[in-house]
DNA sequence: CTTGATTTGTACGTATGTATT
DNA sequence: AAATACATACGTACAAATCAA
């Protein structure tokens, strides 16, 4: 489980945790965590390092949060193809909270700016597009 | 400044302000901010909230952190260009913890992954790359 | 080389606010 | 209305890394 020994940060070791249930299938898509206050008890740390654990999943897109619900394991949008011509470019990075509200996407997600040779620019959800050349 | 009757978590205005100094100039790449403490007197508030407000710049790719040293403003690297050929798709999304040190990339920076007609797969630091349709 | 000052990291506790069920 | 659950905000203490004397 978590070792206050390990010489690693309990927070880390309890997302190391979660991560592992997530990309293994134990927990699914749509699946809930238990309670932050569950897990403190559970693995023994207190309900600040439950809460940076999953801070870090929700960072690297594994997981969802909303106040009042139990915390979510994050759907995987199927994704979009977005085509790329001759002369235009993409490039991808993180979003400032205006730009990701805006965009209506989760903290922990990505997007993608594709220039077209015209000028134009477009701005995509990271997770919800694939990168395909034209022709 | 920060203003506690807006209704506005305090940490997310400090980071407001923050990022308005970065995007703006006031701020260039390298130039370190006033230490955490220091913050927390200026603006009134305490060093937990300072953190977080520099938590969320560091997870859009805008400040880098290490122990000792003071936070610095992320220098933005050159990007190099990734072709992609017919058939090849490339998608972005955020790495783990684990991938994210083995690829030597800060916190804040998505991955991007190319997979090849021939079935290869790569994956690049996001924030140095830009894609161009091969031809 | 060692010490001390500075600065960020981890971990705990408490209290109160807000949204959902 | 009440219970549950996450959000914000404060405080304390000590650990670990860095840098300068």
């Amino acid at each position: 489980m978590v070792d206050r020994e390990a010489g690693r940060a309990l927070h880390r070791q309890l997302a190391d945790l979660l991560r592992d249930q997530i990309t293994s299938g134990t927990l699914g898509p749509g699946d809930r965590l238990p309670a932050e206050d569950y897990l403190a008890q559970t693995y023994d740390m207190s309900r600040t390092a439950v809460r940076r654990a999953i801070e870090l999943l929700v960072y690297e897109g594994l997981l969802i949060k909303a106040r009042g619900l139990r915390t979510q394991v994050r759907e995987q949008p199927v994704r979009q193809v977005v085509l790329l011509n001759a002369e235009d470019t993409a490039e991808t990075r993180m979003p400032g909270e205006a730009e990701r509200l805006a965009l209506g996407i989760p903290a922990g997600e990505p997007v993608l700016v594709v220039r077209r040779m015209t000028g134009e620019t477009e701005v995509y959800a990271g997770a919800a597009t694939t990168i395909r050349a034209a022709g």
